[in-house]
DNA sequence: ACTTTCTCGT
């Protein structure tokens, strides 16, 4: 069951140990890598070897060629041996299309020692050697061969641009990135679109979306890859109404979306909890015809999953014509995140029963269907057997899982241990799901070295001093709390706004906290006044801890009512008939006392509601929220 | 003689 042992990871913990002593190098420490390959192999290197024998090189030419194309990197080889024995190996051409077989192979080590040896390097030599670095990594090496390629007074071009820049978006290296757009600036491809569309991507991953509007704007002629881009980077950037804006943008004006279009703009539907655009969009492929691949089918699975349609996500997930991994993988995260971890965990043993080989993110979905079923026996077998059966080393989101499953349970040392002794740095998914657990257990003293961990992770966020200050006002640490709140507003930080919406009619409907700007307003108000009078005769009892609530000013504390989520709810209560399911998105967690009162709303109204907080959804039914009131 | 950009799952 180990089926990546081969040369390829051998390959990579030997480049890491030599080329990149620590993850994240530095250009210069980079370059003299390479200087000290060049020398080295400078020494032992052999004269080229001119077309002599032209019918031979013809053959050989066309022969790497079609290795190129089928990716057969074996044959390539004992071509490899044959061109070394007759004194061909470093002829330009064939060295050059040597050099690329191993790049497109993935073998590295063998397609740089090659390198090093053809004389007069060509910039499509150096391109083909970047693309390899910039595909299959380290990605450190791709832009360090670029400046090295500088150095040696070559001029990059089209090719090279979107090569390095995929590097540097992968590697999210903002400070190179733009360094390289005032390269490409400089030398005039700023207009092309394979450049640009590399550009827009760089920026996108490094959360830059007006440097990257900047780019979309500043080409004239565009393609539809550029339009993709472009949607791709709001919808990646929690801009997903702007996403589909441009969408729309781009119908307008006549171009044709594709497939990728698709796949980003359901996504950008799904986060919006957006099923009537979705559907739309759903329909608009079906009748084009536009999915030939079953890749807009499975970016349905996950909206309908996301937008709380179980039911119907499980019934086009059966209807793929062809699963692939990211196909179980979206049903599998769908259960996953309404709680449903049997099916979740079902699904997983029909996967490997059907002969799937389950990726990374296969395992973040089964461990997070573990953790939000409480699974915890369930979940360290599936944490060891990732590791164990199928070679791959637990990242950060499979330790999150980990980490908010025992909190959750309260086994808060063990969560604590297991941090500590992770071999990748923890980030802040992992040190907020400790946090979290600290709150649900009242654990002031491993909250506070959370925090402090938090702090340096991600110093703009509110959300972490709010949760610790109610941990504190928990105990009544009531000096403490005033501490927190006092550090909070020293470093200027307010809480995000908190914001609800909700689908009614194929409209959707937002809410901010307090909201008065509905124009219903009035008869939402009076439905929360009647709600607020039958939720006292049912027994509930407003929490009125003095903690922070999702507001942004928390001296209004009597806005408890009219919580975001609440406004939402009133509104779909009074929009559609009797019986009828509501489902609420939320951009933060559900505060306790809205949990609290939405189970009792659940039970006086007879309806299921539906809440998708930024964690995971809560179905809300006959009193009880399917969360088991942990999360 | 030969190489490019965008996409679903945390």
């Amino acid at each position: 069951m180990l089926p990546s042992a081969g040369s390829v990871s051998r390959f990579l913990v030997v480049s890491v140990k030599i080329v990149l002593p620590s993850p994240l190098q530095t250009k210069r420490s980079l370059n003299v890598y390479c200087s000290v390959r060049h020398s080295h192999f400078n020494n032992s290197c052999t004269k080229s070897v001119g077309c002599g024998e032209d019918n031979t090189d013809i053959n050989y030419a066309s022969l790497l060629q079609s290795c190129i194309s089928k990716r057969a990197v074996d044959p390539g080889k004992q071509i490899h041996a044959r061109l070394l024995h007759i004194g061909s190996a470093f002829n330009p051409v064939l060295g050059t299309k040597l050099v690329n077989l191993y790049s497109t192979c993935n073998c590295l080590c063998d397609a740089h020692k090659l390198f090093d040896k053809i004389p007069n390097q060509s910039v499509f030599l150096w391109n083909v050697l970047i693309r390899g670095y910039a595909w299959n990594g380290p990605q450190e090496v791709a832009v360090s061969l670029y400046y090295e390629m500088l150095k040696c007074g070559l001029k990059p071009d089209n090719f090279t641009f979107p090569f390095v820049l995929k590097a540097c978006s992968t590697l999210s290296a903002l400070q190179e990135g733009r360094e390289i757009h005032e390269h490409v600036v400089r030398s005039g491809w700023e207009s092309d679109v394979f450049v640009g569309a590399a550009l827009i991507d760089m920026y996108a991953k490094c959360g830059c979306v007006n440097s990257s509007r900047e780019v979309f704007d500043k080409i004239t002629e565009r393609d539809v890859v550029l339009w993709n881009s472009m949607i791709a980077t709001y919808s990646q950037n929690g801009h997903p109404s702007e996403a589909i804006a441009l969408f729309l943008d781009m119908n307008s004006l006549g171009f044709q979306p594709t497939e990728a279009t698709l796949v980003t703009v359901i996504s950008a539907a799904a986060n919006l909890t957006n099923l009537p655009q979705g559907r739309e969009i759903h329909g608009f492929s079906w009748r084009r015809k536009l999915d030939p691949f079953g890749k807009v089918k499975t970016a349905l699975v996950d909206l309908y999953a996301k937008c709380g349609s179980l039911a119907a996500a499980r019934r086009l997930f059966e209807n793929l014509d062809e699963k692939r991994v990211v196909s179980w993988n979206a049903m599998i995260a769908g259960y996953a995140m309404h709680g449903h971890a049997a099916e979740a965990l079902a699904l997983f043993e029909e996967m490997k029963w059907d002969g799937f080989l389950p990726d990374h993110i296969t395992f973040v979905g089964v461990l997070s269907a573990c953790s939000h079923g409480g699974l915890i026996d369930k979940g360290w077998e599936y944490f060891k057997l990732m590791t164990r059966d199928y070679s791959i080393e637990p990242k950060v989101q499979h330790y999150t899982c980990m980490v908010d499953l025992l909190g959750h349970s309260g086994k808060l040392d063990e969560a604590y241990n297991l941090i500590t002794g992770m071999c990748i740095p923890p980030d802040s998914g992992v040190w907020g799901a400790l946090l979290n657990s600290c709150k649900l257990h009242k654990n002031v003293e491993l909250a506070e070295i959370a925090l402090q961990r938090l702090i340096v992770l991600e110093p703009d966020d509110a959300g972490n001093y709010v949760l610790l200050s109610n941990i504190y006002a928990q105990s009544g640490k009531w000096d403490k709390v005033a501490k927190v709140r006092k550090e909070m507003t020293g470093r200027g930080l307010k809480k995000s706004i908190a914001c609800s919406w909700i689908e009614v009619k194929n409209k959707v409907h937002g809410f901010l906290v307090g909201d008065l700007s509905h124009p219903q307003s009035n008869d939402i108000y009076a439905e929360m006044e009647r709600l607020g009078g039958l939720l006292k005769e049912a027994g509930y009892v407003p929490n009125t801890e003095p903690v922070f609530h999702d507001v942004e000013d928390d001296e209004k504390m009597n806005m408890v009512n009219s919580h975001s989520e609440r406004l939402a709810i009133a509104f779909g209560l009074i929009s559609t008939p009797p019986g009828t399911r509501l489902a609420v998105t939320k951009n933060l967690r559900v505060c306790d006392d809205c949990h609290v009162a939405i189970k009792f709303i659940s039970k006086i109204v007879g309806r299921e509601i539906v809440v998708r907080d930024v964690n995971r959804y809560h179905h809300f039914r006959n009193g009880e929220c399917s969360c088991g009131d942990y999360w």
